[in-house]
DNA sequence: CTGAAAGCGCTTACAG
DNA sequence: CTGAAAGCGCTTACAG
């Protein structure tokens, strides 16, 4: 049996409007036709729907996010920052992924908007006209997280600034050769931006840098290990470099494996550092030395900007940078 | 401007009728008429109201899930499971964490009712008469994960079936002295199951079990490091024993910290076994010899299961064991 | 092949 | 303090 507003309404012998008044205690009731509603409620285990209040309302209280891939730490460090500020607010997360297939960031932005969210979060790995375009015109609060995206808030890292921190930090060591395992240029943030905080801070030295010591990969360990092999180059022969700078953990952990392999002490013979602060990253021997992103916070921070401009009603363009934290241990 | 489904028709010059026909492709529709409606919709960007179509269809194609916690890789994992097959169907996930605040699974229960999904799964860690009586009443399409909850549909592993294997594995190996580390009973199937397990397969082979070599923790690295603190007793004097089984991937690391601390040799010296197959279990050393459950799979098995009874309109109460496979690393 | 009309389950001016 | 009625944006018999 179906509980409908109507069927509650009659059971206590009022109006819909009254019901629907105890419902979001709104207007005035009297105590005893309170009461009695409230009676009803409980013995019938009526729950209103949603559906219906949010056809009139237009507000659904759910949050569309739209994530690059669903099983990384990245992703659910940021997804659970982004949940504790909304569930504190009674919103509620609807879950799409691109698994890193560009088209999909605009289907599900359009998906998103037919499902009536009141807002979106999208977690950015790449951006493209098209992309953008869909996004000025959606009509939506709206925050893009880990990439600048012109024309909306967005909350990014400053990977530049943290890519040329941790250069820095090997070159205040005494480091003089230092290589570099990086990701796509089509990657803003993680790609681009990082490998020219590592260049332009090698470049202010005037270090020798060898044109294999420069390697991109993917986002796995196993790619890791291969751009340290290619490094490595015929082992042996060409030099290789005293540190090597990866852009993401993993990809650490990866070249970490390759150099244990071939017999080369961390950090005695080659220094190797990370970026991300993944759990593993505390875990491996030695420890990597690598970067907090905090991922969390990012999340927490997208999501209040996202339920400032839902509350506002206007659609402020602000940019928020989150802070960085170097985690200096023992792979160095 | 809001564009509804009425601006559309005026625009194309036909009924709301034929709007939804071509938008549905359902019933007849002139070539004709077809063309000036895509036209209009095309030419507008007009995304139709699911939150209406909702409310006649009574179908959302959301998917309520209710997770202990967010940001686990089980967890990951198993979303990641189920959101590959949602998504084929044409479903999304709506994601909601109770943070192992136990009442609030009965909460989200409601809340998801009310947000009218069309079917739930929920990731179970306790069982509990209100719990159950709750969801005996939703009266939606439900599957729980991970716990078996009498009268409705459950995904789970045997988790008896891999504690034992895994104790028979090492007292093949020879081990005669082999402690555990848990977590508590109220957590029927990592807490109660496994240790049982164990235990069984203690007993049937005869073996001395110590009341200390059996401790319980939380579910962090910490909570391992200090069990196994607590199964070394006082060093020396009580003896270790030659293995040790824990009920998580983290307890064993956990615990693998403490013994190496103190300066002792894994596997030489004593032994550890984990659970889960985290991908932190094969990147420490020694590789951690471990139990994957294979969660993508419970998640996709979920997911189907769900889909099946959303379609079939019947909840037929199906119980399913996922397998587990043992992955035997450098630990013992 | 097409459209007028009822209805999904709520909320909200409005009138009393 | 209370209720009748309109309306949110769709779909779906039904009649033509």
């Amino acid at each position: 049996m179906k509980l409908t507003i109507k069927k509650i309404a009659e059971m206590a012998e009022v109006s819909r409007t009254t019901v629907s008044r105890v419902l979001n205690d709104s207007g005035y009731v009297s105590g005893e036709a309170r009461d009695r509603v409230l009676a009803v409620i409980n013995a019938t285990g009526y729950v209103p729907s949603q559906q219906a209040k949010s056809l009139r309302t237009k507000k659904t209280k759910i949050i569309g996010v739209i994530l690059p891939k669903l099983s990384t730490e990245t992703s659910s460090r940021i997804v659970n920052g982004m949940n504790d500020v909304f569930q504190e607010h009674g919103y509620n997360i609807l879950l799409t992924s691109t698994n890193l297939d560009f088209q999909k960031e605009i289907e599900y932005l359009r998906l998103l908007k037919s499902k009536q969210v009141d807002g979106i979060i999208l977690v950015a790995t790449n951006i493209n006209p098209n992309l953008t375009e869909e996004i000025l015109n959606i009509d939506l609060p709206f925050v893009a997280i880990g990439q600048e995206i012109p024309g909306v808030s967005c909350v990014t890292n400053n990977d530049y600034a943290a890519a040329k921190e941790m250069t820095e930090l090997l070159i205040g060591k005494g480091y003089e050769s230092i290589g570099f395992i990086g990701v796509s240029d089509s990657d803003r943030a993680v790609g681009y931006a990082r490998k020219q905080g590592f260049l332009d801070t090698i470049e202010k030295h005037q270090l020798v840098l060898r044109e294999e010591w420069i390697q991109s990969a993917q986002f796995d360990i196993e790619s890791g290990y291969e751009a340290m092999r290619k490094i490595g180059g015929e082992l042996g022969v060409s030099p290789l470099p005293r540190a090597v700078v990866c852009v993401t953990d993993r990809l650490a952990i990866g070249a970490m494996q390759y150099i244990k392999e071939k017999g080369f002490h961390i950090p005695t013979d080659i220094s190797v550092t990370g970026m991300g602060a993944s759990e593993i990253s505390r875990m491996v021997l030695p420890a990597l030395t690598t970067i907090d992103f905090e991922n969390e916070k990012i999340g927490q921070q997208a999501a209040y900007f996202l339920l400032e401009q839902i509350n506002s009603n206007k659609t402020e363009e602000i940019k928020w940078e989150i802070n960085y934290r170097l985690l200096v241990r023992d792979s160095i």
